[in-house]
RNA sequence: GCCCCGGUAGUGUAGUGGCCUAUCAUACAGGCCUGUCGAGCCUGUGACUCGGGUUCAAAUCCCGGCCGGGGCGCCA
């Protein structure tokens, strides 16, 4: 096993002897010298070869993005503004890449988004493609601590299910075996029997699947979704919850990834707690600057963004009108035309939707059948609210597409190693 | 589901009916090379998405397919 990384070059004092393993960038070879900058996932190196090495010859046949391992020795001084230097004094070639690359790792040449995925192994080599999986780890780790550290359990549950769930979206059929069944949509309804389990604080981190023919710069058919739902706490618990998280996630990120700020475009942990505008604030905001509103309906995405002119990054838009929220969704104690629930925005872009849920068997059953919905299919879930159901509440937050407004990503398949929307399933 | 735009060497582009035997960059191959570092210089290889149609003539115009990007709707 490879113990020894680009960057651990730092650490060694000049004269030593080291063993260099990783891609090879980028070959200039001349007469009497020749550079490999060799790159693993740590960082690069300036491989340095002299004519009298004996094996000078081998740099001839090397190309581009073939695995090498180099022995050499840190020189005293660094004459390679990579750096990071070695000495060579033998080099092997592991495994040879074909020429031409499909793509260029380092050229000075845009590829196409499209020609990009289709060899998506060789992009995810670019450091500046890879750091963004490094950072959706590192925020994923740190919203997964904090749900920890709060007594959450985090719980996987099925992603084929025989009934939709939520109405609504549209979702992707699928053959099991005699059956025709479908891919969920959301864990809502399994999250919420945890709760009825007895499972007060619960959370998944799993795929979420969605089959609308959508193509924008916003959306996949197939997303992570970090949910939680709570039991004994209403939206305001889950929303200070939430913005909890989220800090918690950015400041992991940033901490703890190399050069986190200089690729960002969040580059501190955000204040807590976020700014909050009610649905009927929002509406008086948009007849104030002269756009046509109409109360009841839902927010569409250009009055989101003149909404989102109005906050700096993260905000809540609460109190949402009853009509444009699903059936699980808890009415306000003094007026049922409105819902305890609310999304987290980062400008127009929607995070996260959250409410505090109908915990009332037979005002569900009721909510279901209002949305013109058939309360038989939801037998399975009407009953875990019959035997001792608490108050609670709860949230689904998209990962790519907080991680693509933390980031600034043109495009939320950027945020997806391999991203599956209207046209592609590959690779 | 509706609408708009696009598809030219491995990659990215220029080219709006004849001057295209198709531009340039990058990559690749070969040559020169003095520690290069977006290395440089010279030579070379390499392309019009597919199928119909219009025309004396189509990369270029028209129709359709396939593929891609985006807008709306919907959502995370």
């Amino acid at each position: 096993m490879k113990n020894f990384f680009i960057s651990d070059i730092d650490n060694i004092t000049p004269g030593k002897e080291v063993h260099v393993k990783g891609w090879a960038q980028d070959i200039r070879l001349m007469k009497n010298i020749a550079f490999i900058i060799v790159r693993d996932s740590t960082g690069l190196v300036q491989a340095t070869v002299k004519r009298d090495c004996p094996d000078f010859h081998k740099l001839e046949t090397l190309s581009r993005e073939s695995v090498v391992e180099i022995t050499g020795t840190v020189p005293e001084k660094v004459q390679s503004n990579i750096g990071r230097e070695i000495l060579v004094t033998s080099v092997e070639l592991i495994n040879m890449a074909e020429v031409p690359l499909p793509i260029g790792i380092t050229d000075n040449v845009e590829t196409d988004m499209d020609t990009r995925f289709n060899s998506r192994f060789l992009d995810l080599r670019k450091p500046e493609i890879g750091r963004i999986f490094q950072a959706k780890s590192a925020i994923l780790w740190g919203i997964r601590n904090f749900l920890m550290s709060q007594g959450f359990t985090e719980v996987q549950t099925p992603k084929t299910v025989s009934a939709a769930t939520e109405g609504g979206a549209e979702l992707f059929h699928v053959k099991y075996f005699e059956k025709n069944i479908f891919l969920n949509q959301s864990p809502q309804l399994y999250k919420e029997m945890l709760v009825a389990s007895g499972v007060e604080r619960v959370f998944e981190v799993g795929p979420a699947f969605r089959a609308e023919e959508h193509n924008t710069p916003r959306h996949l058919n197939e997303f992570t979704s970090i949910d939680i739902e709570m039991g004994f706490a209403d939206h305001h618990d889950a929303m200070h919850m939430l913005e909890n998280a989220i800090a918690k996630g950015i400041s992991n990120f940033l901490e703890n990834v190399r050069d986190a700020s200089s690729f960002s475009v969040v580059k501190e942990k955000p204040v807590t707690p976020f700014p909050r505008v009610s649905y009927l604030e929002c509406i008086k905001i948009l007849k104030g600057e002269g756009y046509p509103a109409v109360h009841g309906e839902d927010l569409n995405n250009e009055a989101l963004k003149i909404i989102g002119k109005k906050f700096d990054g993260f905000y809540f838009i609460t109190d949402w009108p009853t009509s444009v929220r699903p059936f699980y969704t808890a009415l306000l104690d003094n007026n049922p035309e409105y819902t305890k629930s609310y999304d987290l925005q980062f400008r127009e872009i929607e995070i996260t939707s959250g409410a505090q849920r109908v915990h009332n068997p037979a005002e569900l059953k009721r909510r279901i059948e209002d949305k013109g919905l058939d309360s038989d299919d939801f037998e399975f879930y009407l009953r875990t609210f019959k035997y001792g159901m608490p108050p609670h509440a709860g949230w689904g937050l998209g990962l790519e597409r907080l991680v693509q407004v933390i980031l600034g990503l043109p495009n939320i398949r950027e945020a997806s190693l391999f991203p599956r929307d209207r046209n592609r399933v590959f690779p």
